[in-house]
DNA sequence: TCTGGGGTCCTAGGACCC
DNA sequence: TCTGGGGTCCTAGGACCC
């Protein structure tokens, strides 16, 4: 008896974000809209529908309806916003992902600025997995807009490649939502990821073991899913550019440049080799919140905002700890300066807490440890080493009357802020 | 014109124990 | 008194991804 080949998809949402908004906003197609901006592009569009538009309740975010002059435009944009997700549209401007909106207001002033709506991403989100997993059954999550899908045992999974099946949760999914996709079908990860690339919006792209040499290896290191900018330039000073390249250097001389690991690593993706299963369900390590100021902070000067700000994150953290049924020992902050230079603190506790007062207080302890004479960007605060709550609910794990005692230690908030900046 | 927020994994050194 | 490994935990930083 021989197994069945492994036939592995890496699905991708098309511009998820944009194409979300774009089914709430039809008369926007077309046109180059950017999602981003936070809380000040919500605060924009809502200030102007509720001037031009008053007699609506704006906040619905029910906007079908509303014409094109009332959407903000990207052009005299100030402020420290990013952009999330571009439309095709706006990406001819060349603006995307994580470039800041004061540069993407430059390269194309026109482009409609939307903010951000988690709720309604996350609800589709929800929506497509639902139509896969009906239909493949082994899907891991890697995110809000990607999966891969484990095609080899599912009734049909095997033909042309699993083209046939791709098809079908391509069309399941348009059907359904409205949203198109791009899907790579391969023998492995590594390679469906790559796949999933080949023809987008809206593709599908098949790569059986045997197009290694021909599709794989003239393409850009960069492409390996893994190699980033930093490995990427690295191996370009070695005259390694493509793949191929990649993979004809001797294993034991990746190893001697880029450690024992990555060394032997980068030698088996340059080889298309990659045998990581699909893993249906895993559990998260750390939660955490953060936050970049509007302005840059100063420890001593903007002390109470400060204080204020960090005791938001805890009760944040804790909060997120609860909903979620997690409690964590490891308790830590991450700073940066208005250098850009980041710092992280932790501390680990003897008892796992999603007490919000005692993540404040051990939180505080961390921040004592760090030098504060440059001015601060952002704070964040992490919980680690997690549990499920029921997990660790045992008199060993959790000790209640050390919460409280150390709870109500630290939620008298004015004093302990005082001491902290 | 500076660069979001939420994660994972790896490395490396020191403490501590056997 | 000096020496060596190995294992685990903790901490800090960094690369990378979505």
């Amino acid at each position: 008896m021989t197994l069945p080949a492994r036939r592995i998809a890496h699905l991708d949402m098309d511009a998820f974000y944009a194409s979300v908004e774009l089914l709430r906003y039809p008369q926007l197609k077309g046109l180059p809209v950017v999602i981003g901006g936070g809380r000040r592009a919500e605060d924009d569009l809502l200030a102007r529908l509720r001037v031009a538009l008053p007699e609506r309740d704006w906040t619905a975010h029910d906007l079908a309806d509303i014409p094109l002059d009332f959407f903000p435009r990207l052009k005299g944009y100030v402020g420290r916003g990013v952009i999330t997700t571009a439309t095709y549209a706006a990406r001819q401007f060349g603006v995307g992902s994580a470039m800041g909106l004061m540069k993407a207001a430059r390269l194309c002033p026109q482009a409609i600025l939307l903010p951000v709506d988690f709720e309604q991403y996350r609800h589709y989100s929800r929506r497509f997995k639902t139509i896969i997993t009906d239909i493949a059954p082994v899907m891991e999550d890697r995110g809000v807009d990607e999966v891969y899908i484990d095609f080899t045992n599912v009734p049909g999974g095997q033909r042309e490649g699993g083209r046939v099946l791709a098809r079908l949760i391509q069309k399941s999914i348009f059907d359904d939502t409205g949203l198109t996709c791009s899907v790579g079908v391969a023998p492995n990860k590594l390679l469906a990821k790559m796949a999933s690339e080949f023809d987008k919006p809206n593709g599908i792209s098949i790569v059986h073991e045997h197009q290694l040499t021909s599709v794989i290896w003239p393409l850009a290191c960069r492409k390996i899913n893994g190699i980033g900018p930093k490995a990427d330039e690295k191996l370009r000073g070695h005259g390694i550019e493509t793949i191929g390249q990649l993979a004809a250097r001797e294993p034991a001389w990746l190893q001697q440049h880029f450690g024992e690991k990555t060394g032997a690593w980068l030698f088996e993706a340059a080889h298309g080799r990659d045998e990581r299963a699909v893993v249906t369900h895993s559990e998260p390590v750390s939660i955490s919140r953060e936050t970049t100021f509007e302005r840059d902070l100063h420890a001593v000067r903007d002390k109470a905002e400060l204080g204020a700000i960090f005791t938001r994150l805890c009760q944040s953290v804790a909060a997120d700890l609860q909903r979620k049924g997690y409690v964590g020992r490891t308790i830590g902050i991450k700073l940066r300066f208005d250098d850009f230079q980041s710092v992280t603190r932790d501390q680990t506790l003897e008892h796992y807490t999603a007490d919000a007062g005692l993540i404040r207080q051990t939180a505080g302890q961390c921040l004592k440890r760090v030098p504060l004479q440059r001015r601060l960007r952002l704070l964040g605060v992490r919980v680690g080493s997690l549990v499920h709550t029921a997990d660790a609910a045992d008199a060993s794990s959790i000790d209640a009357g050390t919460v409280a005692r150390q709870a109500s230690k630290a939620s008298g908030g004015e004093a302990s802020e005082q001491q902290l900046f």
